[in-house]
DNA sequence: AGTTTAGTTGAGTATATATTCAATCGTTGT
DNA sequence: ACAACGATTGAATATATACTCAACTAAACT
């Protein structure tokens, strides 16, 4: 009782369908699963990410590339490189003075594929 | 010539490899496509908006329900529910006071799962 | 008609974040 | 050692957005 007041809080309605809630809150995955999962749909959801994967999918590229493809500074790129880096969607290698980039995820591909399933549909 | 000098203005070195960066703009989809794209995984990136997608995903729910079910107030749910409303990802009924939703996309599992994947390694 | 309740909405606020700019690092070549 | 250049970084700024609060709408019941 009082744990489930502390749920329903903030609540202030009757019509709680009782069952289906618990049935549903049963169902669901860890709180802290559910968070990381907002987090990695986070990292897609810049566009100048999304690009930065698209093109990353196919070739391996140095900064310089993807900043002249995308018609962007360095300096906003290798930010954005930055946080594919901490989210280990990306990996890298030096090679004199050139910083080479690619993929270093097999999900970002499936990933990819089903949300163009739905925005191209 | 011109038109190149457009695309690789903000960018200031001489290493661009021509025929990978031609390559892969070629491979490229359309701009509108990509943004879109970041969009939709834009409404993912949300943790709030993920849950009541996860919970919807199993039983139609009223927004009491999953107000009381994530301990929100139903403003805060009804917000979100009308970003979800508006990228077609839920659908509703209303039944008297209520208004009942459930899910509107078959792709959101298959986007989930796939996401799941990846956290959950 | 008036009251109650589920849900929606707009304004306001607090927080997150994408890009710019300037400074700096690391490597190469003279 | 020094200059040149690809790349990274931190601070600053501008924009987006999640939640709160209060007002409002729609349906049901007396």
């Amino acid at each position: 009782m009082a744990r489930r007041a502390a749920v329903t809080d903030k609540c202030d309605c009757n019509v709680i369908h009782e069952k289906v809630v618990a049935a549903a809150r049963k169902a669901m995955p860890d709180e802290e699963i559910l968070l990381n999962l907002a987090d990695l749909f986070k990292v897609f959801s810049d566009s100048t990410r999304v690009k930065i994967l698209c093109v990353l999918q196919r070739h391996e590229m140095c900064v310089c590339d993807i900043a002249a493809l995308l018609g962007m500074t360095k300096s906003a790129i290798s930010h954005q490189l930055r946080t594919l880096r901490q989210t280990r969607l990306v990996k890298y290698r030096r090679d004199g003075k050139s910083v080479y980039y690619s993929l270093d995820d097999e999900h970002v591909g499936t990933i990819f594929a089903q949300g163009l399933l739905h925005v191209t549909e």
